[in-house]
DNA sequence: AGTCAAACCTGGGCGC
DNA sequence: TGCGCCCAGGTTTGAC
């Protein structure tokens, strides 16, 4: 599920590849993949750009064009974006293809269909529904102790289903929700405005900490996540938690337990993550 | 404001 | 072997 490491990550490994090339030709194999624009306006838009410059926005990955117009490219839980040759046979799931003139190709890959696409001029974000008043960046400096405490105040939510509403901070999903409140040593069921100041340093900083780790191991590959070139990530070799029903934890041994908190599969540690400060 | 469920999809894992 | 069922997940939408 890619998150904001994998985003991350996928950024990273294209950037050298695709950045300067131009869009020769493209196919959309999914029209419902693209969301703001009719299809034939999305291909004559992006036919005879070049691409300027990779960016990332919590969990999109934005393709900055020449023409002045970005790509928006969500995957939600299974797409990929595999930089391949232009003449491979199409994937049963291909959802369309961004061929550049030295014959290679961006494809969009994407099992469950769910993945999708706009085409908005630069800035003009709030087109993209799930950019609309998204949070900030919780790596930088504007994700600070203070706006995190307060946007905690009052509120009575789950802590879990606040970290994943992406209004509130932009690029965290199931997986690094649970890592971080391992770290924090928090219950995912606490409502948010009964931690202590304390524990919401201690949550930012696992939050940081845990994205940072995650991009730096290359994401968590648990099973539809690879990179630009198709490579696995490393971060789930080092998962505390999530995905860890029944094995020890790694703090103090006690069994993982899997449950449901906020409609998700949840994982915790139920010595290290107390019900109450 | 919050919580919950349904919808969008497909493949994997389960029980029988 | 194979059927039917449930589940996973990010986001939007609608109901209570």
């Amino acid at each position: 599920m890619p998150e904001l490491p994998e985003v991350e990550t996928i950024r990273r490994s294209l950037i050298g590849k695709v950045v300067g090339r131009t869009i020769t030709a493209v196919e959309v194999h999914l029209a419902k993949a693209i969301k703001n624009v009719p299809e034939e306006e999305f291909v004559h838009r992006l036919v005879g750009t070049a691409i300027r410059e990779l960016g990332r926005r919590g969990k999109h990955l934005i393709v900055y064009l020449s023409s002045g117009d970005a790509l928006v490219v969500h995957l939600r839980m299974t797409g990929q974006l595999l930089y391949l040759p232009a003449d491979l046979r199409r994937h049963k799931h291909t959802s369309a293809v961004f061929i550049f003139e030295n014959g290679q190709a961006l494809h969009f890959v994407d099992q469950r269909k769910f993945g999708c696409l706009h085409l908005v001029a630069v800035g003009q974000w709030s087109e993209v529904s799930s950019m609309r008043g998204i949070g900030p960046e919780p790596l930088s400096d504007e994700f600070t102790v203070k706006y995190l405490a307060q946007a905690l105040a009052g509120r009575s939510g789950r802590i879990k289903a606040l970290l994943l509403d992406q209004t509130l901070v932009a690029g965290i999903g199931n997986i690094y929700a649970d890592e971080s409140l391992f770290r924090a040593g928090i219950h995912p069921a606490r409502p948010a405005s009964s931690l202590n100041r304390t524990e919401v340093e201690g949550l930012h900083h696992a939050i940081r900490e845990v994205l940072a780790e995650g991009i730096a191991h290359r994401g968590t590959t648990v099973r539809d996540y690879y990179d630009g070139e198709g490579k696995a990530g490393e971060f789930q070799e080092r998962l505390a938690v999530y995905g860890r029903g029944n094995l020890p934890c790694p703090r103090c041994g006690t069994p993982v337990v899997r449950s449901r908190v906020a409609g998700r599969g949840t994982y915790i540690c139920p010595n290290c993550q107390v019900v109450r400060p």
